[in-house]
DNA sequence: CTCCGATCCTGATGGC
DNA sequence: TGCCATCAGGATCGGA
């Protein structure tokens, strides 16, 4: 489900309910996601207020005083604030109840999700080796070029290395190829630096749209109010194999590389 | 290093 | 209607 728009989504619709309330309970109804929820978390995080929100790569980061809860919502993860009175449902795995009486849910049903606890998330092995923010200036053409020289894999593949750039994810990558006239196999090591510099703003000016639209919304995807995005009706080529091109009305096609689904138009992207 | 495939898990969908 | 195969927004890990 979500990729960086996605999240910076919730991240802002879940930051007003949290920023200086104090956690008073944990409830872990199933433990086990991508890695087991600590149980130490239960003692660990009553009694303490949330001092700060923010986003990193796809994660979340809920700062304490004395240390970070890192949560991810891999493929099918959502988070709710809820009145914390609200029944759990099937696949809610995960609340924490706050002072003023809302509930912070996760729901992940197919439980590639996380969340971790670290007492210094920046030196945390999930956090520490990812590339830069994708929408910060120090990621440019002039790094993209610099990042590809020598690799001989895909360019699609290439963009969704989190030591490359993080928060890429599989729309926004398909979206960004086709926006800087890109085919998605090629080699990344053969980009002109001014295909790399049109491919890095391609990227930021996608996420930072599909931000303003509240995300895409696929299947189930909503924000902590509940509700959905809505850059899905301004998908070009994502989902859309066999429609025309809205360039030049040649139909899309569908390639599978790894195991995820690229779609491009042949004519416009080379 | 880079690259590729397998892997974790549930649910929706489409073919027969 | 049921059964089975395939696919889905992620990313880590192990081995070549």
């Amino acid at each position: 489900m979500p990729e960086l728009p996605e999240v910076e989504t919730v991240r802002r619709g879940i930051t007003p309910h949290l920023i200086g309330h104090t956690v008073e309970k944990v409830v872990i109804r199933h433990p086990r996601l991508r890695w087991a929820i600590p149980a130490t978390l239960k003692k660990r995080l009553p009694g303490h207020a949330i001092a700060s929100v923010k986003r990193r790569a796809k994660y979340l980061l809920i700062g304490f005083g004395h240390g970070t809860l890192i949560i991810h919502l891999g493929m099918s993860g959502s988070l709710r604030i809820l009145p914390a009175a609200t029944p759990a449902q099937n696949h809610d795995h995960f609340d924490l109840i706050l002072d003023n009486g809302a509930c912070l849910r996760l729901r992940d049903p197919r439980r590639f999700g996380a969340v971790l606890w670290s007492a210094d998330a920046s030196g945390h092995p999930l956090l520490k080796e990812l590339g830069p923010e994708p929408l910060e200036r120090q990621f440019n053409g002039a790094y993209l070029h610099e990042m590809s020289r020598e690799r001989r894999g895909p360019v699609k593949q290439f963009l969704m290395d989190s030591k490359v750039v993080v928060g890429v994810g599989n729309i926004y990558v398909n979206e960004a190829l086709f926006a800087a006239g890109i085919h998605p196999q090629r080699p990344a090591g053969c980009l002109t630096r001014e295909e790399c510099t049109r491919l890095a703003t391609a990227i930021k000016s996608v996420l930072r749209t599909a931000i303003r639209a509240g995300g895409t919304t696929l299947r189930d995807f909503t924000g902590a109010e509940g509700r959905p995005g809505h850059f899905q009706q301004k998908l070009k080529v994502y989902g859309r194999a066999g429609e025309p091109c809205p360039g030049c009305g040649q139909p899309i096609l569908h390639l599978r590389q790894g195991q995820r689904s690229s779609y491009y138009c042949l004519n416009c992207q080379r």
